[in-house]
DNA sequence: TGATATTATGGGAGCGTTCCCATAACACGC
DNA sequence: GCGTGTTATGGGAACGCTCCCATAATATCA
């Protein structure tokens, strides 16, 4: 094991204190003093023990990041490793580790408990909570900093971090409308999850802005996943829908292979939008257009705010909102139709 | 914060060592004392406190995941999300946590102090270790127990779990010679990585055993990316491959993009073959034929594995080797060619 | 029934830190 | 040259837990 305080001091010549002090830059440390300390640490690669700190102190600087099982089960495609590395990737920058939980139902109580109370942890990101996840009235009912990446029904009484998902979807449908197409689809994300609603909402706020009548004929709920976009496509067909849009790039992607299947082109016959821009995304026939989340900023925002709301106990709630891009490529035409 | 154990021994009116018995499931103690305790701590919902008990026994229950930065950029498949999972089902299985690092070579010294003196970590899954990895060294010379995932040049005195890549190449690409290819032609993975040189090795003993001759011109290096598989690709065709065995699916689909653009067809003109049974391999033109990894029972085995050598301490490191599935669709033609 | 095991319980010490208070050394101004 | 302030340092106590040893109560056996 690493050395410890006490073996530092001995082989400086100081007290433990001194050398607590040193290795935290206290002031009121002789220069010469600090110089030795430090130098004895260093050719004793001395690291402080992170248990023992923690538990004087009361703060370990580890953030717990949980995320629901059913949802990362689901995500085929690389959302979940990029988030990620968002969020280490700023915790490396404020010098915080990163607890890991992929909440499985059947542990999900064990995990709750540990989570909350394990006293290991200063503060939890949650990502894409299910609207009526258990854990959020957990985290809620305790004095636990907490940032959820995805909005949530829950409110604006807690933090989170989020795509502007409804502007977004928004400004993608304003465009297929614009182009000129008049039956516009949408193959929406499940309605309990954040991203799913907002995006719906995006859709309808379109609509209406254009005054365009709601068609309930016109959108068929998904699942984020290829096969929920192939199935919810063939389910559109029959209403000729001259443009549908995914809410995810995955969707999408089932939904052109069933447009295709089904004898028809994209976009000549129907036009095809997505949301996400995944790899994938750029290399699918055609080239799909689509809105670019920032999601390595977004794990990076929630670290950083959770960090931020770690050490201002007791402040208001935090709301971030990234904003988005419209990647235009040509799966729903690239010219006006009228 | 959680209650304490002094907490819980002053409303059950017994000591503080007591209540340890009951929580730690000691034997010697009273039938009904233990109920009483049991009572308390149920409904006060004591957890104990990690940081304490780490600090008390040397041991946490926590293990760590490294993964370099650089590999988990490179894939845009669900491999990691799949293998994180299996590692912490398992892990909730053994009842243990997991803290994770996301190797970015700036951070990397911080995070190998981190990991290996810290204090608090059992001990570390290394996924993907690349074959120069600094951390790996310092792994071997602290004696923190560990568990590679994927097999690594370093040698057989570290414990691993791998797929038998070797064989399965081996046996993908005889079965491409069994079908009557003769100019088999495979775009590696980079030979930096484990699963790179053995798939490599896997497709020169097979043409070894059917006394096929070796031709370098139908060997080029990959990246495990879509693009590189494209470019790969590319420099084969003028050597007129009669197939392709991609290291990986995602370079196999590149692959498949490319014989498309030179106006060829697969597997009329060229058959293609991949390794990893993505999703994206299922549902590619024509379905892929490809090598099923059990991906998540590679996560579990080496969380299995790490947790057994960490409760063995001095034990011979362990070598697993996960078998893998054929996975014959119509890339690669289905009847015999002659 | 008295010596000896066995079972049940309590309390001290220690894990490696940090924080707080005490103390010593030294400078300063008058 | 004496109070006052500042700087440097040491040691006790505490964080919440587990382990070990002591002791009391009870069971076991010749």
């Amino acid at each position: 094991m690493s050395p410890t305080l006490v073996e530092i001091a001995k082989q400086a010549g100081v007290s433990r204190s001194t050398v607590s002090r040193v290795i935290n830059n206290h002031p009121n440390v002789d220069q010469a003093t600090r110089a030795r300390v430090r130098l004895v640490a260093e050719s004793l690669n001395y690291q402080p023990n992170i248990a023992a700190r923690g538990l004087a102190v009361g703060r370990t600087r580890i953030l717990g990041l949980a995320i629901p099982m059913v949802v990362s089960t689901l995500f085929s495609d690389p959302y979940f490793p990029i988030l990620i590395q968002g969020i280490t990737s700023m915790c490396n920058v404020m010098d915080h580790s990163v607890m890991l939980w992929l909440a499985e139902p059947e542990y999900e109580r064990r995990m709750i408990r540990q989570i909350l109370q394990g006293g290991l942890i200063d503060g939890v990101i949650l990502a894409s909570a299910l609207m009526n996840d258990p854990i959020l009235e957990a985290l809620e009912k305790r004095a636990l900093p907490f940032v959820l990446i995805g909005r949530h029904i829950v409110g604006e009484s807690v933090s989170y971090v989020d795509v502007d998902n409804r502007h977004s979807s928004q400004e993608m449908v304003g465009y297929l409308l614009r182009l000129g197409y008049e039956r516009v689809a949408t193959i929406t994300g499940p309605k309990n999850m954040g991203a799913g609603v907002d995006r719906f909402d995006g859709y309808v706020s379109a609509l209406l802005e254009r005054r365009v009548p709601f068609n309930a004929d016109l959108v068929v709920e998904g699942d984020f996943t290829e096969e929920g976009g192939y199935r919810a496509m063939q389910r559109l067909l029959p209403f000729e829908p001259d443009a549908v849009f995914g809410a995810s790039d995955v969707m999408a992607v089932g939904a052109m292979r069933a447009i295709h299947d089904a004898g028809l082109r994209v976009p000549e016959d129907i036009a095809v939008a997505g949301f996400d821009d995944i790899p994938l995304a750029s290399r699918a026939n055609p080239p799909l257009t689509t809105v670019r989340q920032p999601i390595h900023r977004l794990g990076a925002t929630a670290a950083e705010t959770l960090i931020d709301l770690i050490e201002h106990p007791g402040a208001q709630a935090r709301h971030v909102l990234l904003s988005t891009e419209l990647i235009i490529r040509s799966s729903c035409g690239s010219t006006l139709r009228r």
